[in-house]
DNA sequence: TGTTCTATAATTAGGGT
DNA sequence: GACCCTAATTATAGAAC
């Protein structure tokens, strides 16, 4: 059946959610069942759907976590996530450099269309007292078309990078955000000596952070 | 370096844990950076200690939940955890196999020895109202021989279940639950023309329940 | 504990139906 | 959407350091 291009791409990207969304909460189902782990976890979708997932029941979880952080000693040990911090890294290192390159390279173009205007102005083409400035402005305009290139070639991997992510994500986006989004807690915690059971003989106590990842 | 047995496994349990863990966070950084889906996760460790996870924020999303569900209209379509559920199947149904070739087996095993023991009573082997039944028996005998060997593989399979469960949890554990653990909300939503931003435009509208996995 | 390594198992993307 | 398929990527267990 046909499908517009529009349409089409729509299609794969929900794909992938669905399938990421499928894919973590089958993960924490595994993390329960193997690890007899307490798990809750919470997705809005960038439609604004809402996915959850407890074990053994997202309330319970939920309010262990309030009631944690209620007596909490020392919270947040804040760790970046890895994967966001990478790509944050590389986003906001490659914009600067960017920068850094086209300031540079303006400023060196400036200096060559002076020097050109000077000299068309004059109608001349040596022996005056900015000569020396001027083969200097020679030798950065020569330098400059190296930055040049090295800018376009930045800005297009830059580009190509927003680009392969607005298509990842459906949707336009401004730049990451270098906020914290993994952090770890130290509070009193809940055990249960039947993690597999119907969890009647909650318990807790203290606990420490960990890093985790 | 020596490692007592006990210590020894549970080393390997405790990296298990902590690798499936390390697994679900980094799923988690991917499900928000490659679908800019907002994300909270909460995982109580079997030892109690508390981990962490929020996109853009875990109070954001745990607030935006809170608030969701205030004004839901309707909650809660539940669906079990698909490996919870596959593993309960698993379990139950092997219980019930092995329950019913007991019960088949002991009936037949009755009949079996009742007949060794007439036989014996009677000091004879032949010739009696009931040797159609002897033979009967030994017909069942020979089938509960057959039933024995499956109940015994049976068992020994089931037993195995339990064991590698018990190893991959470190810790005793009743049957699984055959509580829900996957529930999915219908509620108000949260979206986001900024994904990746500073979520300072969040709005809500209404959205709708979908299973998801 | 934590790291690295490797083989195996599981997940994912993208294409269909 | 729900499935199926294949290739390619990624995750995981277990051992050894």
């Amino acid at each position: 059946m046909y499908q517009s291009p529009q349409r089409s791409i729509n299609t794969l990207l929900l794909k992938r959610r669905r399938r990421r969304r499928a894919g973590i909460f089958k993960k924490a189902g595994e993390l329960s069942v193997l690890c007899g782990a307490h798990v809750a976890i919470i997705v809005f979708s960038g439609a604004g759907k809402v996915f959850c997932y407890g074990h053994p029941n997202i309330n319970t979880v939920l309010e262990s976590y309030q009631n944690g952080l209620s007596s909490v000693v020392r919270v947040n040990e804040e760790a970046g996530d890895l994967l966001v911090a990478e790509f944050n890294k590389e986003y906001v290192e490659a914009e600067k450099e960017f920068e850094d390159l086209k300031r540079k390279a303006t400023g060196i173009k400036q200096m060559a269309d002076e020097k050109k205007k000077m000299m068309k102005e004059m109608n001349m083409s040596e022996g005056f007292w900015w000569d020396e400035a001027v083969d200097l402005a020679m030798m950065d305009e020569r330098e400059w078309e190296q930055y040049f290139k090295a800018l376009e070639e930045l800005r297009r991997k830059v580009a190509a990078r927003v680009d392969e992510l607005k298509i990842l994500n459906g949707t336009m986006m401004g730049p990451p955000v270098p906020a914290v989004h993994h952090r770890l807690c130290h509070v009193p915690f809940m055990t249960s000596n039947n993690c597999f059971g119907n969890c009647q003989d909650v318990q807790f106590g203290s606990g420490y952070h960990d890093l985790g990842v």
